[in-house]
DNA sequence: GATTGATATATCAAGTTTCGATATATCCTA
DNA sequence: TAGGATATATCGAAACTTGATATATCAATC
């Protein structure tokens, strides 16, 4: 199991988001299962960073208000934050893929030759 | 220009060991010059890197004298601390390309499909 | 009706990492 | 003799990471 850093944290969110609005919780659970849970970004880790992504105007947000059927009807319930990818949450996804592109290829150059030939690239 | 991370700087350093032993100065210069200039290792980066390398029984170490031809030939001279990658060195620079590959794919099945049908692959 | 595990958001503090700045000293060239 | 390159190394402020903690609801079991 990895704990996601920053860059990779940052692509993947954009990524999930990039398939339409979640929220936290939800975020979490995608990553886990579509990395077969290799992949873990842990509440300390989402929740700065969605504040981030929102404050560069990367995402949206709306707050559901999630209705209890069974209890006090007056109850504020459970509320879930909703992020939605901007057009600018967009062009950064790209550009990070991009990015990330680029600084593979200059490292698999690094790569000794002999792993190479043996299949052991990176880009 | 890209500041390397302890990850890839520790991919980097032992892949440009991988060729023969060398030292601080001639690394950074090394990777300056085979990344185009888009990796920088700078001597905060390089230093303490080289010393935990050298710790793990990753690389082995050798000072040089660097005898002056025209000063006082009792002086001290530079001294130049060489590191030559152990075979234990070697297994690890392995093991780091294959995790990345591993990481990298991975990461790449997060990329939206539209993205990844324009050719932008992580892996 | 009480307990448990899952859902859901969020912060804190301690630890680690990063990186520009600094320190020291030699060598070479103009 | 001054400046730029060579060479190793540490420091401290800032940023980042992460386990722990806090709060609260919901659903299912006991």
């Amino acid at each position: 199991m990895l704990h996601l850093k920053q860059d990779h944290s940052e692509l993947v969110v954009l990524s999930v988001l990039a398939e339409g609005p979640s929220y936290g919780y939800a975020i979490s659970k995608e990553i886990a299962a579509r990395s077969d849970g290799h992949f873990k970004l842990s509440p300390s880790g989402m929740y700065p960073l969605l504040t981030k992504l929102e404050k560069q105007g990367l995402v949206t947000t709306t707050w559901e208000e999630i209705k209890s059927r069974s209890s006090n009807p007056d109850a504020s319930g459970r509320k879930r934050k909703w992020y939605t990818m901007s057009v600018k949450g967009s062009k950064r996804l790209t550009q990070h893929i991009e990015n990330q592109q680029r600084v593979l290829k200059i490292l698999n150059g690094f790569v000794p030759a002999s792993l190479r030939e043996s299949g052991l690239e990176l880009a």
